[in-house]
DNA sequence: CCATCTTTGTGCACGCGTTCACAAAGACAT
DNA sequence: ATGTCTTTGTGAACGCGTGCACAAAGATGG
């Protein structure tokens, strides 16, 4: 499908659904536990099941990638973990920025997930002159003034957002300016960008509220169940382990 | 997904979608943001525009709640604020526990967009005895081994947990027994847990892992504008070609 | 070489979510 | 009251994602 025919240029992924590129870090993941256990080949059932998700939808999600299994024997687990990295581009080094660096900056900055996946963190910066030359997870903050020197010095296309909202717009147009073209949004606000700029967002009080919604949809259940106004719990196999979310992570494209 | 079985024609159908839940708060945000403006009422083209969503959608979401809206007029701010916290379940109290108090633990408790949702802070839980008592956003830290005792003292129903990946599992399966049924998790793991809790996942990494594959394909996309003349309707195979650059596998299954 | 068994890859159907487009509803002016 | 104008609420169409179910492909054993 959409061999060619691209109607906007706002979401053509060549081929590959947006859902399924969603996934992909979720099986490299579990790809990745699995070849540090010197595990050969794993079946589309165990991998999926390591992953969280429908088999089906695995093999589907890999169907996009080509045929990279062997019917009788699954996955060969060292080749597949190198075609899903580099479909996600994980082969080259992606240096990054981590503007704000608050609390929510400095876990960032220590967060250990970063590094093993290709990307490093090229530079944090941060507004406050006190900041400045003191290291944070052994890198030396620096001043905003210098953004856009630090941008085109690192070539960086990916920038982190953790800055208070009501900086995160100023500081998202600066970093498009200075050249990126991927930004990680930490801070409570819609960003608005040029065409051409990614954004993913990730508000941790959004993630609470839909978690209280349906917290308090169980509770209101639970109470008509015992007043006897509903039939009993019909046996959902919906999702035993996963949560109503199905498989977006918390964050949703802009 | 959500139960939605009881086929009830419309008045407070509990059939809310799941993606329309996922949207409550971005409304609810902007909302407040008027509504700190004293801006009396809004149109559902400017509130959607400062919810960086699609005016339709919008309406379609609202319409889910129950008909709020003024025809000729829009929406009245306080009013819809009330009643998508109502929905949402954020004017009762939502006390929830943070365990792992790391970087990012840290972080979040200092977050102040919980706060202001109704959600507070009940406990900060680490399991490194020399944590104990410390105190983190100004609420001491106490040790897992009380883990239980705190869930059912404080009435918790929410847990958040920011501990290293091999941690995550055993502490989920302490917050569900000992009564948690939501569950907000930052580790890098697929928690597995009984029907009836519901877990939703932040993975930092992966949404990096995202922004990589589209900087990717926006790479590749520019490479091939300014090397071929051929617009994108060129390459029409359906899993042949692979890479934009052609490149195979360096490694090959043994 | 043939039979059998395992597991992939995918055609198909279904349901959810998005978007369009417009009638209905109300505000407002005359 | 009546007409006009604005904006909501929603029916309908469409596209995407999911999951079922099965044929094809290859391994394995005799």
């Amino acid at each position: 499908m959409a061999t060619g025919r691209t109607h906007r240029p706002a979401t053509r992924s060549r081929g590959i659904p947006e859902a399924t590129v969603a996934r992909l870090p979720l099986y490299l993941r579990a790809l990745t536990a699995l070849s540090e256990r010197s595990v050969p080949t794993v079946s589309s059932e165990e991998l999926a099941a390591a992953a969280g998700v429908n088999s089906a939808k695995l093999r589907k999600d890999f169907s996009y990638l080509g045929s990279y299994g062997t019917r009788g024997v699954g996955y060969d687990v060292e080749y597949l973990v190198y075609q899903i990295s580099r479909e996600l581009g994980l082969t080259q080094d992606w240096p990054v920025v981590i503007v704000g660096i608050g609390n929510l900056g400095a876990a960032l900055a220590n967060y250990g997930g970063f590094a093993s996946r290709g990307f490093r963190v090229a530079a944090l910066i941060d507004a406050d002159p006190a900041m400045a030359g003191k290291p944070v997870a052994g890198i030396p903050v620096q001043h905003s003034d210098d953004l856009e020197k630090i941008i085109q010095d690192n070539g960086v296309s990916i920038g982190v957002i953790a800055t208070p909202a009501g900086a995160a717009q100023a500081v998202c147009d600066r970093l498009v300016a200075a050249g990126v073209t991927s930004i990680l949004n930490f801070a409570p606000t819609v960003l608005s960008v040029p065409e051409g700029v990614d954004v993913r967002k990730v508000d941790l009080s959004i993630e609470l509220q839909i978690l209280a919604f349906h917290e308090q949809r169980k509770a209101g259940e639970e109470a008509a169940n015992t007043d006897g106004a509903l039939p009993p719990a019909a046996a959902r196999s919906d999702s035993a382990d996963q949560g109503p979310d199905g498989d977006m992570p918390a964050v949703m494209p802009a």
